[in-house]
RNA sequence: GACCCCGUAGCUCAGCAGGAUAGAGCAACAGAUUCCUAAUCUGUAGGUCACAGGUUCAAAUCCUGUCGGGGUCGCCA
């Protein structure tokens, strides 16, 4: 189906070109004055200046050869020149009927698909998840529902963060608490048991420990250092240990993933491809890419036309170890190699963004991806009311995990207090529960911006008023309610035919929706998407204030309503599934 | 010091491929429930779009500068 957007904008494209002026100038969009207009053209201020025509004169020529379209009810010219499109209630009717049909309730597909690939998440073994990660989480898991939505072929990956200092501290603390441990008999080079040394609360606790340690002491942190360069020259002991750690750190990583509705397609991480990085040194060196300078094996990759200062790719450091250059250049060879990606793009923090630019210009110019085809989709820091990354109060972190909790427990309290779902068995409410939570955060998120930094507030990301997550599912939810008591009672949908001005108002919604996922997609914005589906609840629980729906005495209005009601649902569910938000059948 | 991002209502933020009267949410105030879920709806009030120049028929939006905030700048990732 065509949205009514595009359709008009192939009308007065035409009807400009016919004139002899450029198509550009017939661009349409909505309305900004509502109470004016449904859509407006404004090319003719612009079209006429280049050719030195009296704008207002030119747009009553526009107006007049549209005429003919089925879909436009009237244009008026005002003001200098705007042209004022007002459509028909037939061909608003057409439309919330094409989009109560389309199995993608009126939301298109990408001109190309491509094969990409997200990275995103990026969560560490045994460092615990904050905040900052739900960025990262929710903004990617959105991006990945969102293109593949749009037809792209998605894979995602959480790129484990399992092959830094993090891992030494662990292995040196873990010795010096249990140092009889097979994993440390120098004698024993396996195989290593299958049930792990540690559980999760160790590892919560290991490295903390491990850490405080080292930044009082450097020779603790020099021993931290040394271990990590013997797991990565092969140690078997340590290498039985890393699997033990990201094994057990991926079952509890899930858990908080599995609360947000975060899915990923893979869990590969830094150390799936550490076995690559040798090869491609040699390669590097072999093609004069990489240079030994100052002890470290580096590639050059600043440019002329550089503003800023471009420090080098580090290939390998000075002490001969790797880093996140190597890592992430050998996943760029791994991912090329395995999964033949159109395009890879990394959903990491904004503070990344140099780092990334190294890491696709060495890649660009080891010929393994264009460095057009490589993207950061940088995201801003979660801040304090003082502009500082948030802090809580005591000063800490603030962990996923409690950020999760608290927002459930919030969620609970306010079903409670509502009085909502009360004759519900303590099943579905807890099932309810965790829907309104997770709406509620990953809405809260997902709202802003992506590439400017936000405040953190408590209240809003476990707020259910007005434009939050729970929002959206109370206007789905009542949806939902109304149609199975209408259904109960008999009453059936039928044609569409819109009338009173919120009906209108909801169709031109509902319209809206394949240009929000185009520039979603375009921008890589989320916000735009939440932005849509919001005022599409907006616009519904408008109508649902003002008119009965399943009520309605009138048989053909009622059934057209209800009709309406299917669409702005199908919709509203297909939305909300791509901001990975799911509405329960009652609540 | 260089480079990047930001500065819009009391608060948190949209809008920035130029377009008419700058929009939401929260907070404030006034209303709405004989009937489909009030986690709702309707309305009122609230803005020198940081500041100063420039380009343009038209600037929150583009350009320059200033001020203020944040970030980044070879071996931790």
């Amino acid at each position: 189906m065509m949205d009514l957007v595009t359709h008009l904008s192939k009308v007065f494209e035409q009807a400009f070109e016919a004139e002899g002026f450029e198509s550009r100038w017939g661009a349409v969009r909505r309305s900004d004055r509502p109470e004016l207009a449904d859509f407006q053209c404004n090319g003719c201020m612009g079209a006429a200046k280049s050719r030195g025509l009296v704008p207002r004169d030119l747009a009553a020529m526009i107006a007049e050869k549209v005429q003919g379209d089925d879909a436009i009810e009237r244009v008026d010219v005002a003001g200098p020149g705007f042209l004022n499109i007002k459509v028909t209630s037939a061909a608003l009717s057409r439309q919330a009927e094409a989009v109560r049909a389309d199995d993608k309730a009126g939301g298109g597909t990408v001109a190309k698909p491509e094969k990409v690939i997200f990275d995103f998440g990026g969560p560490n073994v045994a460092k615990p998840m904050h905040v900052g990660h739900l960025r990262s989480a929710v903004i990617g898991d959105t991006l990945c529902r969102l293109f593949r939505f749009l037809g792209d072929d998605v894979t995602g990956d959480a790129h484990l963060g399992d092959w830094g200092l993090q891992m030494g501290h662990l292995i040196t603390e873990l010795l010096a608490e249990q140092p009889d441990l097979i994993y440390f008999r120098p004698d024993f080079s396996g195989p290593y048991p299958e049930e792990p040394p540690v559980t999760i609360e160790d590892l919560g606790r290991l490295y903390p420990q491990a850490s405080a340690k080292a930044k009082a002491d450097p020779a603790r942190n020099e021993a931290s250092q040394l271990a990590v360069a013997e797991m990565q020259a092969g140690h078997p002991g340590y290498r039985a240990l890393l699997r033990h750690f990201i094994n057990v750190s991926v079952e509890a990583l899930k858990i908080d993933y599995a609360f947000l509705g975060v899915e990923f397609d893979l869990w590969k991480g830094e150390s799936d491809v550490d076995q690559l990085i040798p090869g491609m040194v040699e390669d590097l060196k072999e093609k004069g890419l990489a240079k030994l300078d100052d002890g470290a094996w580096i590639i050059d990759v600043a440019r002329e036309s550089d503003k800023k200062e471009m420090p080098p790719f580090m290939v390998i450091n000075s002490r001969g170890g790797t880093g996140y250059h190597a890592t992430d250049l050998a996943t760029v060879v791994d991912r090329v190699e395995t999964l033949h990606p159109d395009r890879m793009l990394y959903v990491v923090d904004q503070r990344q963004a140099l780092h990334f630019e190294q890491v696709f210009r060495a890649a660009d110019m080891a010929g393994l991806m264009a460095e057009d085809r490589m993207e950061h989709i940088g995201f801003g820091t979660v801040n304090g009311t003082d502009g500082k990354p948030f802090k809580t109060r005591e000063g800490g972190i603030l962990r996923l995990a409690d950020l999760n909790r608290m927002a459930l427990e919030e969620a609970e309290k306010r079903i409670g207090e509502a009085g909502l779902s009360g004759d519900f068995g303590e099943e579905e409410r807890a099932r309810i529960a965790a829907l309104v939570a997770r709406a509620a955060l990953r809405f809260a998120d997902l709202m802003n911006v992506r590439t400017t930094n936000y405040v953190f507030d408590l209240e809003r990301f476990t707020s259910f008023e007005g434009k939050t997550g729970p929002y959206l599912l109370y206007a789905a939810v009542r949806i939902k309610s109304l149609l199975r008591r209408a259904k109960e009672a008999g009453h059936a949908p039928g044609k569409i035919r819109i009338e009173g001005d919120t009906e209108r108002a909801l169709v031109l919604g509902l319209d809206g929706f394949a240009s929000a996922l185009e520039q979603s997609h375009a921008k890589r914005q989320p916000h735009i998407l939440c932005e849509h589906v919001y005022s599409l609840a907006q616009a519904f629980s408008a109508l649902y204030a003002a008119n009965p729906i399943a009520n309605e005495d009138d048989a053909d209005i009622r059934a057209s309503r209800l009709a309406l009601c299917e669409a702005v649902l199908k919709q509203l569910e297909a939305g909300l599934s791509i901001l990975g938000i799911e509405a329960p059948e009652r609540m």
